[in-house]
DNA sequence: CTGTTAGCGCTTTCAC
DNA sequence: GTGAAAGCGCTAACAG
């Protein structure tokens, strides 16, 4: 019962007093634990070796393992805030996949929302090795992957307008936030709807000008409808202050208000009671995302659902493609409106131009 | 010009070759960019060195730094889920903290919500210095430290119960929780309610325990009041449900429902509404956290504020004080409630007992 | 003031 | 089938 001796004690135990302990050497030890013994240790020594392991506790030392290999299989996961859960699934989904591949995933929520980001290395503090990137702006993103010159790391854009000078060590997945923008569009004017405002985020990215485009084209293609747009601030006070002006603005009244996320459109709920109108009786609103939040609401919203876990999932395959220099797939995922309460049939007929 | 010789084109190039191309050693290299220079090195030669780190683009590796330093300064924030703003702002506050300290916070989401957790040191990938653990499962949080025999690492607990063996490397901070229920209760009373259901999340973890227990103390502190107790799921269908159920039951009516979180007091509003009933003017509702949910529905929750960010912020403090041996601050948090559109005197006086 | 040296804990040839 | 030894990139003693 000398074991006491294995290790000082208070101190973790390294593989050098797991070795010692089973009476065989450290190189055997890695071998065993690491899984890679087939042919190489006699069974009786390869178990031995585990009952030391367990015995002492014995964890290995990552910052010694990752210095010797070379690399992490970490890969480094930046979002604009935590503040919204669509960024838990996208977490959620990357974790899933990177786990399959023993790869750990680590959060680094930008301290700047989606502007410029602060250098993750002084943050993360782990060697990457790669970067996927969610929702941020192309510039935000460039500083990232540190000097171009030494090292630039593999980096997957999601959500976001592919970078400018993608290199063979970029790529980019993305809801296909058009579409869903044509869904959206498409329920209304088949509800009967041919005034309808779009509640836009005020926010300088990819996904919000696409949805723009996208609302523009949809409204646009079919004669006799009138679109408008009002800006807002991506909160839910900044949705209600917008609808509030479009709602209220002289002549006809929009019969519909299309809301580039589900903030903003429980902002517009709010303002269209305010105003005595009655949602979806006077007025039909749609949001985006399809939050919680969305089925909080009473009336529930019609939405359009970003599938986050399965954006975070494909980005980390993406990134894993890269790694391995293979080909990636199709990195176009569709979405789907989810009717509920929040939309229906204009009260009055729209009148004639 | 020969200075594309310094690394071999591609590779990250390390300390040795930012020396090489200073033309100093690996060991100046290190204490000029570790700012320990002071009267070691002279003015000059720390310029030329910077100048060649920058040209080549250098990055210190970490691994090595780590593994050198026997520590990381990171320190691993479990959560239970991503999908809830409040944990996102634990981590804000936990990452403020830390950078002043020159640490960093790795986020690590509990796959099992608030259960067990699976062992952190497979997926966060990083050695780490310290735990902080955020509404978790004390027996959950266990398996985080390892094995307690072998190196144990520093815990802080936030918003749980104390730890029942809590050696001197562990911590607890927590909001006053109890105290919020109580001024939930006492603003109620003082509308003049008196019949008040406790619609409570079904989910076995200290803070709801506590809420229970306050609620049934402030309550029963008051001759004439009436309080009930309704389980719910922790989700708008569940608050929703339980609402239902509490607001159809034989006998006179609840006039408030108090719920444990504003998630639920969501699905309480929709209930009232289906029912018929209108809040405040027929039930009054309180909620709890003070997400950006009680502000995005109609009419606006009274809820109780918990500051998220200050208590990641307290709970990095108590950790960098386990670290170094301090003493401790006080662990409790001050709440305060916000009272909001969702909370009205009673439509008629409650009925003589 | 600056260089040499040792070693953190691990994995991986290469001998035996 | 197992052990000895080298070395990943960095920092901190200690010499010069």
């Amino acid at each position: 019962m000398r074991s006491t001796r294995t290790a000082p004690r208070g101190a973790r135990p390294t593989s050098k007093d797991v070795a010692r302990a089973a009476g065989v050497s450290q190189a055997t030890v890695s071998l065993v634990l690491g899984g890679k013994w087939q042919g190489r240790v006699a069974e009786r020594t390869a178990v031995s070796v585990r009952e030391a392991a367990q015995a002492l506790g014995y964890r290995p030392n990552l910052a010694a393992r990752n210095l010797r290999l070379g690399g992490t299989r970490t890969a480094l996961l930046v979002v604009p805030a935590l503040t919204n859960e669509f960024f838990g699934g996208v977490y959620t989904g990357a974790a899933r996949v990177a786990a399959e591949h023993g790869f750990g995933v680590v959060l680094y929520p930008s301290p700047e929302g989606i502007g410029p980001a602060r250098d993750p290395f002084d943050s993360a503090r782990a060697t990457l090795d790669g970067v996927i990137a969610s929702s941020m702006a192309a510039e935000a993103v460039e500083a990232l992957r540190g000097p171009a010159g030494g090292g630039a790391l593999p980096l997957v854009m999601l959500d976001s307008a592919p970078l400018p000078d993608a290199g063979e060590l970029t790529a980019a997945v993305n809801h296909d936030v058009a579409d869903g923008m044509r869904q959206v569009v498409e329920h209304l004017l088949s509800l009967g709807h041919r005034r309808i405002t779009h509640v836009a985020a005020a926010v300088d990215s990819w996904t919000f000008r696409v949805r723009e485009d996208a609302f523009a084209a949809a409204m646009g293609a079919v004669p006799g409808t009138h679109a408008a747009s009002e800006p807002a601030a991506l909160t839910v006070m900044g949705g209600q202050a917008a609808a509030e002006r479009a709602l209220t603005r002289p002549g006809p009244r929009a019969t519909a208000l299309v809301c580039d996320d589900d903030i903003l459109a429980a902002g517009a709920c709010k303002a269209a009671r305010r105003l005595g109108l009655s949602v979806p009786g006077d007025v039909s609103v749609t949001g985006f995302d399809d939050l919680s939040l969305a089925t909080a609401l009473d009336p529930e919203l019609t939405t359009v659902r970003l599938p986050a876990q399965e954006l975070g999932a494909r980005g980390m395959s993406a990134l894993l493609a890269l790694l391995e220099a293979r080909p990636l797939d199709e990195p176009r995922l569709p979405v789907h409106l989810v009717s509920r309460g929040s939309t229906a049939p204009p009260s009055a007929p729209a009148p004639p131009d």
